[in-house]
DNA sequence: ATTGTTAATCGTAAAAATACGATAAACGGA
DNA sequence: TCCGTTTATCGTATTTTTACGATTAACAAT
């Protein structure tokens, strides 16, 4: 290790997490740094149950996009779809996201 | 609007952001929700203040890589370097770090 | 059964991210 | 000044992501 000559701050997070925790928190973190994807989470705050089609009506992008965009979120557990009839509605994946901000809490 | 069948449970975070902040939180977490770049960050935690040859040194990776790994965390705002001599010292943005966990606590 | 609706998946093109070796730039020391 | 050290950048190859149109699958209604 190289010696420093500079001051150094006390850390001011402890990123105290490894394993599979922390797979899953980069899986969680890649999922929700891309705007399109941040802006259908923000979507389904307020529009919790809606389907598909009222996301694609919402977005700039092709429903075959958008369904791209919502299988990388429920892969990473930000939501979870029911399919009600031909459509599937979609709404926060609470127990994910609640896990997810105790990390955050935890290790910031 | 489609109208609903299932129950809606009310949404467990606000995700209350917008414009220039909702834009640079997406892009601070975009850069850490890479596995080499999350280990850069907890490697800092433990080793403030190292030179680049450190990370290069711990990490598996080619030293241009990780150059180019940590120029990804300078311009999301997650780490500083000063130069000290040759060599450059990288240490925690406290500040954006600070900026960052505020806004996942308001937001979350 | 046929038709229309909805959304996932397939195939693919374009763009971006990731990785590496080689080179360049900046500095310290002999 | 010349040499070694350190790290950023360049050029480029590979992989991954993002996007789209077309198709398929599943279901509801007639």
């Amino acid at each position: 290790m190289a010696q420093l000559k500079t001051t150094i701050p006390p850390a001011c997070c402890t990123l105290n997490i490894s394993g599979n925790g922390q797979d899953r928190l980069v899986v969680m973190l890649k999922a929700l740094g891309n705007p399109i994807r941040f802006e259908i989470i923000k979507f389904l705050v307020t529009h919790p149950g809606c389907i598909t089609g009222d996301i694609v009506e919402y977005l700039p992008i092709a429903q075959a996009t958008v369904s791209q965009h919502l299988k990388v979120l429920k892969e990473a557990g930000w939501i979870s779809g029911v399919i009600e009839g031909t459509a599937t509605c979609y709404q926060l994946d609470e127990e994910n996201i609640g896990w997810f901000r105790s990390v955050v809490m935890n290790i910031f």
